[in-house]
RNA sequence: GCGCCUGUAGCUCAGUUGGAUAGAGUGUCAGUUUCCGAAGCUGAAGGUCACAGGUUCGAUUCCUGUCAGGCGCGCCA
């Protein structure tokens, strides 16, 4: 409807420069916007006033010329110029109705687009390091990155969704030492606990099963293992260097091998939970991307060859620095340590070249805002090697900050104090907690009132639009119960007895449904959906309210249930984005 | 100190990429059910869009500065 209006507008301006009423040497793209007001239409354009300085004449004026260049058509009733010299159109009644049809024609494919059809796009979202459980921040990353991925599918774009699995380096060895240690617990040695270690009580599940595995094929005494290992930081030590030791000599001590199946039992644990976790709250992908893959092929090898090869690599105090200054970063990056471990950064580097050459139209990583400052170097690299850094869409989700009631509830894997997405998702349910996430947009801090969202109350939204759904299906219950019959083709033909001001805002309001979804898409915003969604309901249960649907009038009752129907269908269309379901009853 | 995000109703947040009289939920107050589900509906009250300049037909939106909050600034990930 929309891009029929400014096809038309289009055209009349044409025909205007055509005819030499205006001139001007470059026609600006007609913008039309939906009206707020309803005195203004349904739509407004801009147009004469953006050419007014153009063509050297007073924005009304132009309107004018423009009303008057317009073609004959069926859509529009009625034209307007007001204000400083906005064109307000006008629907025809017959084309407003027109969404009914199309709605209940086209059903779930109502509302999905072409616009970005032929194009492949790879978005990576979650990616949490296999240390332990999903918690709530990861929650949120998760809602926002499944409900992009659907918006962008809905658009037409061939969307593949990745979790980038970091299954190598030092975060997964200190992992691995805890399971370890807490192994040698289980078995009955005393272990001083390091600090640094992680200290999640899934730790000691995880060591308990590896006990059952394994026997005491692992143990060492605990003397053993802590000789000639530097002091802890409450002995005054330095805690990094504490893990660090204590990672070496469990690697020393078990021998590859025996490390390994270590390591394997914790991460495997630890992922696999992380798939449930995430599968039960909707969040599905199409890959999980293993960072040791990456490195055991020798990708990241080659990629740090083809950095030197550029020219952009140094050497200097042991460690390879990659010239990322010379790219817009702040400094030079290190990639090779001076112990001759690659950094994170270099399997990072290895991961998005890796996504250039798989031919990806656009790559979209969804991270949360505390790795802000990692965008420039990343971004660095791949323009360094000579890849289109425009491709590469990089989008934070802000931090959500937990509070329980007015108390604000700290967070950290480590220390193993934290509230986990599963612990939330039982508590709330999927439904709630990801409706919950995505009101917002994900470049807003959030304040998660855990006891709001835990509360069954009506102060979440989600029941809202649930409840408009399920009172569609009531409705069409109670119809059957009363030996009524819908019959959609008669209630179509008598769509022009829709004439109360609820209806008409309905109509309004369904026809949008297609622009949001776009909207919502290309800027990479689900909480516009969520609001549509709401607005929507409201209106609904405002028309409920007002009037009857199953009356005696069959003719307008039929034209009624079209409508309603629709309204069911558009909602039920807007969930599934969102990844909610649409109960027919609650 | 530098960089990124943010500042809108008592609270939580929208605001159609610069448009017309700045909106919703919640909370407060007042109504509403012999009638398809009251998890609903109707109305009232509530605002110096943090502050000060600038850009133009027009600014909550863009630019600059100030103030306030969050995050980042490792040979961690």
């Amino acid at each position: 409807m929309k891009q029929q209006l400014i096809r038309l507008t289009e055209q009349a301006l044409g025909k205007l420069v055509g005819l030499q009423k205006l001139t001007v040497t470059e026609l600006p793209e007609v913008q039309l916007e939906r009206t707020k007001d309803k005195k203004h239409g349904d739509f407004a354009c801009n147009i004469a006033m953006v050419l007014a300085k153009a063509a050297g004449m007073n924005p009304r004026q132009i309107a004018e010329l423009v009303v008057g260049a317009l073609e004959d058509n069926a859509v529009i009733s009625k034209v307007e110029i007001a204000g400083p010299g906005f064109i307000n159109f006008f629907l025809s009644e017959a084309a407003s109705r027109q969404v009914v049809i199309d709605v209940l024609q086209q059903q779930d494919q109502y509302g999905l687009s072409k616009v970005g059809a032929g194009k492949k796009v790879q978005v990576e979202f979650v990616s949490a390091n296999p240390t332990g459980p999903l918690h709530v921040g990861h929650g949120r990353g998760a809602a926002y990155g499944s409900v992009v991925s659907s918006l962008l599918k809905a658009v037409g774009f061939d969307v593949h969704r990745e979790y980038y699995v970091n299954d190598a380096g030092r975060q997964m060895d200190i992992l691995a030492t805890s399971v370890w240690l807490r192994y040698l617990e289980a078995c009955g040695e005393q272990i001083p606990f390091p600090s640094n270690g992680y200290r999640g009580g899934y730790v000691q599940d995880i060591a308990e099963m590896l006990l059952q595995q394994q026997g005491d094929k692992l143990l060492h005494a605990a003397s053993k293992v802590f000789s000639d290992i530097p002091a802890d930081e409450p002995q005054g030590g330095d805690k990094e260097a504490h893990i660090d030791a204590l990672t070496e000599k469990a690697k020393t001590i078990l021998g590859e091998k025996h490390y390994r199946l270590v390591f394997d039992i914790g991460l495997n644990a630890i992922l696999s939970d992380i798939r449930d976790d995430l599968a039960e709250f909707g969040a599905e992908y199409d890959q999980w991307f293993s960072e040791r893959s990456l490195v055991e092929s020798g990708v990241v090898e080659t990629a740090i060859e083809q950095l030197k090869q550029a020219n952009v690599m140094y050497q200097q105090d042991g460690a390879w620095w990659f010239k990322s200054t010379d790219f817009g970063d702040e400094k030079d990056r290190v990639v090779i340590r001076d112990n001759g471990q690659p950094t994170y950064f270099a399997s990072d580097i290895a991961y998005h070249l890796n996504k250039y050459q798989r031919g990806f139209d656009r790559i979209i990583d969804i991270w949360g805002a505390d790795h802000h400052g990692y965008i420039p170097r990343v971004r660095a690299a791949m323009d360094a090697m000579q890849q289109d850094i425009s491709q590469l869409n990089v989008l934070l989700v802000q931090f959500a900050v937990l509070y329980r009631g007015s108390e604000k509830v700290g967070m950290s894997t480590r220390s193993g104090e934290f509230v986990t997405l599963r612990e939330l998702r039982d508590e709330v349910g999927k439904d709630a907690a990801r409706f919950f996430y995505v009101l917002r947009s994900a470049d807003q801090h959030m304040d998660f009132d855990l006891e709001l969202a835990k509360s069954q109350s009506n102060d979440n939204p989600v029941y809202y639009v649930q409840y408009a759904h399920a009172r569609v299906c009531s409705v069409f219950r109670q119809l059957q119960e009363r030996g009524g019959e819908w019959t959609p083709e008669s209630g179509q033909q008598n769509l022009q007895l829709l004439t109360q001001p609820q209806e008409q805002d309905l109509f309004t309001m369904l026809s949008r449904y297609p622009e949001v979804l776009e909207l919502a898409a290309l800027n990479h915003a689900p909480h516009l959906l969520a609001h549509y969604l709401m607005d929507l309901a409201r209106d609904f249960h405002t028309y409920y309210n007002a009037h009857h649907f199953i009356v005696d009038e069959a003719e307008l009752s039929q034209a009624r249930l079209c409508l309603v129907a629709a309204v069911r269908q558009v909602i039920a269309n807007g969930l599934a984005v969102l990844g909610v379901s649409a109960p027919e009853s609650m």
